[in-house]
DNA sequence: ACAAGTCTTGAGAACGCTCTCAAGATCGGT
DNA sequence: ACCGATCTTGAGAGCGTTCTCAAGACTTGT
């Protein structure tokens, strides 16, 4: 009959290797001051008996909770949930945060709260209290919430903005939309495409608002043309599939179309299809964010990878080395990159 | 200058009500023999002050720590992070159990081990110690791994099998595998097919065989061949080019394929294309899993829907209920269905 | 109206850890 | 050798909660 494991607790320690409590904590923490005989004779009884710190006593005598908390919209998650939707952000956004926490010895938690309505502040509110988290992680298009970010600022618990550069409380951090946007849109004017549209994402979101600009930025460089080549979606497929309609009704001429999300071009893709336009060879196509999706469909599409994982690492990364105390923090900018597939071609020749 | 507002304790609503602390513990954990006169008073002092209990003091002192633990492998985690690879399982089931802990005020952590060494037993033993979780999920192949789930139940900790009936500690949940692979391969049958081929998943996985055994069992009602129309893989996408290779060189008469994920499915249809073969005129394909990423291709994907979100949904909900003392549970069963799409037609005449 | 319960409330210990501070051991300089 | 400085170790308080148990207030039955 197996003996009943009750937890090992750091006095089982300092009984079995003839210590005091505080001396095996020194030890377990690595602090200074250990002779380094007694603190083999403490290992060796930790590894003896299995010993682990309990977080929630270490928590409570006033070390770290070595949590980092992640807020996100409850509804929309529900939704992508529901609906079997290529989750886009919210898994890389998990496997970045989850793996860089581990490996810090940190823990990621997903905390579901309801972003829209005045109840954030009690919700978000309740939950930091509970967790006491060592850090927090917004992700558009909550990362300039005034309502959250108030409150965190408040409470003085360190926190990242993804997707936000405006100064302030929090360490703002980016994934260059403006350069993307602006190199997507260079490529194809390279590739000779002169009626070059854009499939925008909503204005909640600030991204949205840079990476406009990086096209009409890479236009406005060649002498191109924008008016009536704007459209705006909601990421969605069904959103997509209206402005691509609308874009290509309006304007006949246009070869190449920038989508801002991977659900979008894939909506102007089979717009396309529809309306008997190959793609690559009459319309190009370059969507943002890059997700599995995007590799499987017929062509794969060119994309930006929106490095978000690598971003929400970074904010992990940020938040760990931070005191909470330390003044405002600049502008932490990841690279995105653009992948080529075969959704991009010279434009046709319509001389 | 803002108040810097210090953690509210109970202490400080004992005071603002004037009872004692006990009093205020009965009140947040609505025990019983409180008179609801004073039960308001207090009610009304942890609304003025926004008090919310730390979740670790509560710990400490016995109560549950709330903590819902899912085990995944650090290296795939890794691997999908990097490779941007659709994380089938990851995701859904993230978002199942999420969801449902944040309904039940439960909160789901997701801890990395290393499953396929020795280490398995200090790390999760490590992870269990430190959080204490009120449960803990397992998912294939994990499931059945004996190291994991002895351990677990030495410890007493209630746990979830998902994708497992075997007997034993924790509770089993399953998703219907070998009925989902009889209906799918049932349904080609029906389309008139005679040649159906499965490419099944690495036999680490419960599921693969009985996957394999649905499939075997459809066409054994029929009297059809099953000899030689089994390829294995490994779930990943090349594995699949090679399982649809050698079975389409194998059995030029072979007109349908189920495959055991969507990667796997995906590749056949690649396969079919370079062959000239239409899908789904000359092929049809099932795949399990309905990903995201079968909606987009072309043509998209007839799926089997794996209920995995839910299952792991049901899991959260088992765990949460259960005693820790009670004995051996019943399989538990959630459904998978067909998702009809536009990759299965009737078999082409070749008489 | 009184003994025997039943409700309601509070005091104090306990949970496992880290912090502060003091005492003893060790060391370096003269 | 001796004195102050530095290292090493341990005792005890405290973190925010819940649990146990006892005391007082209220019922109930006769």
């Amino acid at each position: 009959m197996a003996r009943v494991r009750k937890t090992v607790t750091i006095r089982d320690v300092a009984e079995e290797a003839g210590v005091s409590l505080q001396t095996v904590s020194r030890v377990v923490n690595g602090g200074p001051n250990v002779r380094p005989q007694l603190r083999d004779k403490v290992q060796a009884a930790i590894d003896r008996l299995g010993y682990v710190p309990s977080l929630a006593a270490q928590r409570m005598s006033g070390s770290r909770s070595y949590i980092i908390l992640a807020i996100n919209d409850r509804e929309r998650t529900l939704a992508d949930w529901r609906e079997r939707r290529g989750t886009d952000w919210v898994d890389q956004m998990l496997l970045g945060g989850i793996l860089t926490c581990s490996k810090h010895g940190y823990r990621m938690m997903v905390e579901l709260v309801d972003t829209h309505s005045d109840h954030v502040e009690r919700e978000l509110g309740a939950a930091l209290s509970a967790l006491q988290p060592d850090g927090v992680i917004l992700t558009p298009p909550h990362s300039e919430n005034r309502l959250i970010t108030e409150l965190l600022a408040e409470r003085r618990i360190p926190f990242a903005r993804i997707g936000s550069d405006a100064p302030g409380p929090g360490i703002p951090l980016t994934m260059g939309d403006e350069g993307a946007a602006h190199l997507a849109t260079t490529r194809l004017a390279e590739l000779g495409h002169r009626n070059i549209a854009m499939i925008a994402g909503p204005s909640a979101y600030s991204l949205s608002g840079w990476r406009i600009e990086g096209w009409r930025r890479a236009l406005a460089e060649r002498g191109l043309p924008h008016e009536g080549l704007l459209e705006v979606g909601d990421f969605g497929y069904e959103s997509g599939t209206r402005a691509a309609r609308a874009l290509l009704d309006r304007n006949p001429d246009c070869t190449a179309i920038l989508a801002s999300s991977d659900q979008m071009a894939l909506a102007a893709l089979e717009v396309a299809r529809d309306r008997g336009l190959s793609v690559p060879h009459d319309l190009s196509l370059i969507s943002f964010d890059n997700t599995p999706i995007v590799r499987f469909s017929q062509p794969p599409l060119t994309a930006i990878d929106q490095p978000i994982a690598e971003t929400v690492s970074r904010a992990v990364e940020q938040l760990i080395a931070r005191t909470p105390s330390e003044g405002a923090a600049a502008v932490i900018e990841v690279a995105a990159a653009l992948v080529e597939r075969s959704s991009t071609a010279p434009a046709p020749d319509r001389a």
